[in-house]
DNA sequence: TAATAAGCGAGACGGTACGTCTGGTCTTACC
DNA sequence: GGTAAGACCAGACGTACCGTCTCGCTTATTA
């Protein structure tokens, strides 16, 4: 009952804090910086997201999603290359900069670790994974390749680049993934 | 001239700051917790420590040093795999959180990024790259090996683990290793 | 709009402050000081009382008005004196360590200066030259009297004693309405 | 034995004591900068001036002695007259702001008070009773003046105006003078 | 003429207080 | 009952000075 939750109130304070913590990180993100930027009291802002991880995770994730490219030509090989392609571009651009926070933010915050991880790492994994699992059935990759370690491998590569502001683009994103499929071909152990 | 420096002041700085962020992460790192902790004054530690940022690192590079084995038995796969598992050994441990602890830090303070980029990953880049070399001098590494992509993937990973909480032990760093190693021998394209 | 302003706060501040003042004098009559015995926060305080200044000069009046008589016989001189010994009589107490204080700050804060002059000794005066005035009408007073260099001589003493740490009791103060009326009694030059 | 004092470093603090005192008030009188300006070292200062209050004291008697007059014409009241537009025009210039400082300090601390007593208001005090002392003795003043009261008034109106930052200025001091006077002069009582 | 004792500049140290910023919580009025 | 406004307590921030404490160097006196 009472008054519905206000629609624009949500969306002022996700634009917010996504500009905030585009054009200046985590530095200035605050619960008060947020506020005023938005024009929405602080008090609302705390009843919808009790913690400052929260609110950065939920405007990452808004602007994010759907522009990652889950694209399907039935070569899971090109799919993959697709996938971590996709992400490098999300990620090289402002989008790159909300996720470095969130994962800042992470350190000193378990809940905000455990959304990440539950909203995006793990489906992100989940998709690539799904991919080189087809690569392997039909074929095309060894039968007993460490899917977990593979994985860990090709999109470390990518955070940890973001996270140290080292360029993240096309070309080195394509060399990325030559040298990870490159060790997932079969073939004799040599 | 002057009063000199009083190393007991700075020892205990340095080891106060280590025990904050090994138990309470950044959360609790304040100068202020530095200083009641040490009993070395808040003023103190500003003479010396300009950011917050700058004392995590000194505190970690600290524990951390001597703590990487670059060992060397002549046979540069086996050298690397040590490194990588010293490395692994090193960050599952309390230094671990401290590393992290910097790492988020460096998202909203560019000079510790910097300076993180120069003392630890430079240094650490640099080593590893110079195993590999000798791998490809000695033809047991691929001689077109995209060793800056390698590195990225192989210490990537370990970053990527540590910052998402995920365990990090010999068992992986082995098997890592043999991912990523996979990729790097010589032979056919296929 | 908005929580109305605690009135429990404002005086629980002020009484801590006028505490102070008259216990140890400006030297320890700090913000935090002021905050800590009060238990109120120190960003409250200084929501309301942007300076020290400020602050004492309120405690300062909150505890000094209607201490000050202004009776009225119908005799002025009579009133004169009693203005006189009623100023003396609240200034020889607590009020008049923090009247000092005031005083002595006013020295470095030309606001703490103006507010003083304006809320405190403009309306003493006043009331002072009122009483004479009538004095003068009343023809027991000469008709070319200076008033306000009377009133300087009169309160001046007063500050000065004050200030210096010197007793001021109701016997000097009855010597000083005696000779300060002595030259404002009409007869001829002498 | 020993080095001896520096002369050099004495008059350098004096004149900088003096100095930040005219230009700025007590507000930036500290050690600290008393030190920066003089170029002696804060050790320095400290060895031979204990307190700010003393500090202060010494640099306004360092500038003020010999600017009071204490003439002698032969006749008292002239001279008192003298005297007392002497201690105006010293006080209406920067030795003024000077005196303010050094009461005000003298309300956080008592040993100030004391020396400033000692060594400026009581010979003032004794100077100018012996002036009004001998015009009671050559009959030109009334022999039961209450001396201490007439220069408690005579004093402290220009006390008070220079620490109310009111002006100071000849034609005042000569209307104070009558004003007192007037009442010292024999003659019935009215 | 060398030793020595005090003065001095430099600068670090443990502290206190500053005035500001932000974090969370609360209370009130309005919608 | 949601929202805006804004007060409240709490506590860290980085800075300015405080008064004390080593230092190494300088300068007279005295042995």
């Amino acid at each position: 009952m009472g008054r519905p939750r206000s629609e624009e109130a949500r969306r002022a304070v996700l634009d917010a804090a996504y500009a905030i913590l585009v054009e200046t990180g985590l530095g200035r993100f605050s619960t008060e910086a947020v506020a005023s930027r938005s024009g929405v009291a602080r008090t609302t802002i705390y009843r919808w997201w009790p913690t400052r991880g929260l609110l950065a995770i939920e405007s990452f994730l808004d602007a994010f999603r759907a522009q990652l490219v889950y694209a399907e030509t039935g070569d899971p090989l090109t799919d993959f290359r697709a996938l971590l392609d996709s992400l490098v571009r999300v990620l090289s651009g402002p989008a790159g900069l909300v996720a470095a926070s969130v994962m800042a933010e992470a350190q000193s915050d378990p809940e905000t670790r455990r959304v990440f991880l539950e909203v995006f790492s793990v489906p992100l994994r989940r998709e690539s994974a799904r991919l080189l699992g087809r690569g392997i059935e039909g074929g095309v990759l060894r039968a007993d390749l460490d899917l977990a370690v593979v994985l860990d491998a090709a999109v470390g590569a990518v955070y940890m680049r973001l996270l140290l502001g080292q360029p993240l683009d096309a070309d080195w994103s394509n060399r990325l993934a030559d040298t990870v499929l490159r060790g997932c071909l079969p073939g004799p152990d040599r």
